[in-house]
DNA sequence: CTGAAAGCGCTTACAG
DNA sequence: CTGAAAGCGCTTACAG
């Protein structure tokens, strides 16, 4: 392991020039610059992050990514698309993956460790409760959130309650009235804003449409493909049978397809779905959906907290809140309504 | 920020009874510990990670995980199952997600910098160089591979010549002799093991049932699903149809799927589908497939990891290389061959 | 059982 | 432009 001593005897300077030169600090003579850069390439010197973080105080360009399921398709786009920004300008990622383990949380959140270990926190998919933000705040750790919202944060999201609209709208649009949602009603007191703003975006359009929202047509499907297909079936029992279906999200509306397949419902002469996300399978899927750019938005988060790292000259300090545009994706699981 | 310094004004010994008394160490009064601990506590105490590396040789409880794409369903899997136990056992987990690119993953491997941030690294998917073997050995980094296998490193993966050895005799056994292979023929360098010993292994196995294979039923689907949509077209349009596939993923049987629904081929009636993988929507799929536990690989490679930093009285340092078995999972996509 | 002191590899005023 | 020295927050022989 060469350390800055080693530079320090090969170039004859002293180590105090040594770690100047190595950081483009200003007050070295380009001659000497030089030599120091050159001996440590020759030597293959790399700062040690332990000895540079306790003596400047802590920083460890290094960023915490905190997410709840990594193998959901959401949550693996946004690691893949922060991690490779942050990679890029040199700071690694400390990855925790939650899951829907409360306590879990509170010890990634809410201990020093994670103040000491990482430069700032990206919180993905579910809102920091207020002692959350304190903390965070009072211990210094710039933080994002990403698909929520505080308002003590910058954020990066789209507009749930939105993205709700446009869906029942294009149902709307093309005939139908009676709308069911496959979504998720519950919510283990993890307190995800999601599910609830699409749910009361649902319930807002049909009303802006001029239908009542009926409790009996709202299904849970937990964000998953099985529950999606559990749903579906439910759904399709009903006496007075929907015509279309919004869910939640892109998995979920797969659950639904398959319950209609295996009901022999044809989609979409006798139901139409559509689903929110623009998941990988998607256009496989032939599925019509609400598409968010999830990757940019990962990429969006990362480039908010480097920027709060190191400021550029004129950069001012707002908290943002960014919400990123979607895309409603015709394809041909919706089509009208017939009477 | 309270330092050790505090804990002994507060406790009025030195700080180094206090790192003694914090760290469990022998030669400490029961009554000066528990002192010790109780202040910690209430001052809310969490050590420098920092400076812990750096006085005592670098240790981080830090371990590395390699991959190269979180976004699919293997290594996302992996990740969730090596970070659930590194995590329990108070280790933070670095993610490099390097993708294809080769640039990348020199930088990440036979940089100093991994070697001094990370205690441990965990390699997934991709067969480390020689000079990477070399590199981290010399600097003393204990490594493991996953789905991939050096000698000098412990691995943990699962046979893949014999899974295919499974899935070609279970379509044999069903009376297929015209068997065609989607996979991945070329490899842009990266060296993965899995793709060629899947082929290679559905080449021996055709051999020992009597089938010399051919080239010409050998495609290349990109282990992506829209690679095995584009392989299930070509296949399909074989004037001498081959009639039954074997996908070396399950996603990629996904696509076969899709292309023999849309070219009105019934499966497993003319054509029979099976994959690898057990990936999480193959029971969706109805996909036969040789199932591999991937959450438990992920662990396993966690705990090996975890046995060499710190090892148990007894344990000796054997380099292990593990093969987790599989398991061939029938469903509706395969049948018998009709003549 | 406990403490004084050196040291881990850097950074940072402070002099010069 | 450069160096000597203190300090970041711990751990670790070495004495006692």
């Amino acid at each position: 392991m060469t350390s800055i001593h080693d530079l320090a005897r090969e170039t004859g300077v002293s180590t105090a020039t040594v770690s100047r030169a190595l950081r483009g600090l200003p007050r070295v003579s380009p001659d000497t610059r030089e030599r120091v850069l050159d001996a440590a390439v020759r030597l293959g010197y790399t700062p040690s992050p332990h000895a540079v973080g306790l003596a400047s105080g802590g920083r460890t360009r290094t960023i915490a990514i905190v997410v709840l399921w990594v193998t959901r398709w959401y949550f693996s786009t946004v690691v893949h698309g922060a991690e490779s920004l942050l990679r890029e300008r040199g700071y690694d990622v400390l990855l925790y993956n939650i899951g829907g383990d409360a306590e879990a949380r509170r010890r990634v959140l809410l201990t020093q460790l994670l103040t000491k270990r990482a430069d700032a926190v990206m919180v993905v998919g579910f809102t920091p409760t207020p002692e959350e933000v304190l903390w965070l705040g009072r211990h210094d750790v710039p933080a994002v959130t990403l698909g929520a919202r505080v308002d003590e944060w910058p954020s990066v999201r789209i507009d749930d309650e939105n993205v709700a609209r446009v869906a029942v709208e294009h149902l709307v649009a093309l005939g139908h009235r009676r709308i069911a949602y496959v979504g998720q009603l519950s919510d283990d007191g993890l307190d995800l804003a999601t599910p609830r703003d699409r749910l009361h975006g649902y319930r807002e359009s049909l009303r802006a449409a001029g239908v009542d929202p009926e409790e009996s047509l709202e299904f849970d499907g937990g964000f998953t493909l099985d529950g999606g297909r559990e749903a579906g079936r439910r759904l399709l029992q009903l006496r007075e049978r929907p015509t279309a279906v919004f869910c939640a999200s892109d998995e979920m509306a797969y659950g639904v397809l398959r319950s209609c397949l295996e009901a022999g419902v044809d989609v979409p002469r006798e139901m139409s779905v559509i689903g929110v996300d623009g998941h990988d399978m998607a256009g496989f899927f032939d599925l019509t959906t609400v598409e968010q750019p999830v990757e940019q938005q990962g990429r969006a988060a990362a480039r908010h907290l480097l920027q709060r790292l190191d400021p550029d000259d004129g950069e001012v300090g707002l908290v943002e809140h960014v919400e990123v545009p979607t895309r409603l994706v015709v394809r041909g699981t919706t089509g009208p309504a017939c009477a």
